[in-house]
DNA sequence: TGGGTGACTAAAGGCCATAATAGTCACTCG
DNA sequence: CGAGTGACTATTATGGCCTTTAGTCACCCA
């Protein structure tokens, strides 16, 4: 076994190539416009004007380019996050921006571009390596927040930092998840307050 | 309006008649055998030896007895949740009971009776009567659970009880609403542990 | 009069032939 | 030699037709 056995599903050719480029960008659009189904990869190889079989040279399958896109998606959430916590001076704060901007970003995804977030959420319901990686990077966040608030002496230390962290991250699951936001949307308003409240008291020292 | 607009959805006929038992035990078996899709109502009358018309004698359409099973099915949840909590002695002790029970006994429901689950999960994504209760019962119960360990000085008094209650509730929800149970399988060992952890280090006084 | 039903309808669901699509490969041409 | 493709196949969607089913109603008969 010479390749990731469940990781990236390998886009082959070139990584860096203006072609690439072209792809991602055109499923981007149409992805968006008309949805992940009723895009046919014909399409995007019209959009670009080469040839259907000329995308495969870049990519493994149709879906691989819809784990681009979701990739990209999700970053973008990613992003606001962490703009969001960069903005905020305390631990707790950060916290709490933190899951107020994980679901309002998440929620808004859903009513405006919501051909996206349906790729996002069969991606967290198939569990593509882009969707684990999201999941993944917004816990190293969490762990980064949890952290600092245990050195600056605003969070308790006794209980082992994983299992807070993992504690704190199943109450969050609901709605990073994308899969499961949507289940919970008539809550999304009004959850992440009530939530962080009771996290923040679980983290009092 | 004389009648409750989105409550019950009236069966008909006398609340209290053989038939209808015989009608409620036949589609307990038919559902739970085949499913509420494969079932039709006129397997239910013959299996009890009457007419498809007399059963809309008794309940207002096929959903009704569907929803009629569900409550039946969701009661035994929160049978087997009231029996664990009236086996401990603290509140502490309860609600850990409470939750392990909850989910246990769901995820017990999905592996050893699928049918019975899907028509759950089915109730609660629609909002059936039947399902609302059983999230009202299970809310009443740790209602209850918090407000005793308030009096025993056990938890905490300052937050108001209707937002802590709340807020459990929400961390409770993905585990406690069969729609959303059968999407967090893979944690469902681990997380009432976890999760109970963690509200009862918030609820620390 | 009230327990019980056959016959009926509109709508939903299954079925199957056909069309569309993902993905491959041998090939071209500069 | 490498960027790029047309033509091909196996699989999956689609759409129209016909069957099944939920639900009603006028009616029966003890």
């Amino acid at each position: 076994m010479s390749q990731t056995p469940s990781s990236v599903p390998a886009s082959r050719g070139p990584a860096d190539h203006n072609v690439r480029d072209q792809i991602v960008e055109a499923a981007g659009e149409h992805f968006s416009h008309y949805g992940y189904e009723k895009t046919t990869v014909s399409d995007l190889a019209k959009a670009i004007g080469f040839s259907k079989a000329y995308i495969y040279k870049f990519f493994d399958s149709k879906q691989a380019i819809g784990e681009a896109i979701c990739a990209k998606t999700l970053s973008a959430i990613v992003a606001a996050v962490e703009e969001a916590v960069a903005g905020a001076t305390t631990p707790t704060e950060k916290f709490r921006r933190m899951f107020k901007t994980l679901v309002s970003t998440g929620v808004s995804l859903f009513f405006n571009d919501r051909k996206l977030y349906d790729i996002a959420a069969y991606s967290a319901g198939e569990g593509w390596p882009s969707a684990r990686a999201y999941c993944e990077r917004i816990r190293q966040i969490l762990t980064e927040i949890v952290r600092e608030g245990r050195e600056s002496g605003e969070f308790e230390r006794k209980t082992p930092l994983d299992e807070t962290v993992h504690a704190i991250d199943l109450v969050m699951q609901p709605y990073v998840n994308p899969l499961l936001l949507q289940y919970n949307l008539d809550v999304a308003e009004e959850a992440p307050a009530q939530l962080s409240n009771l996290v923040l008291r679980s983290l009092a020292p």
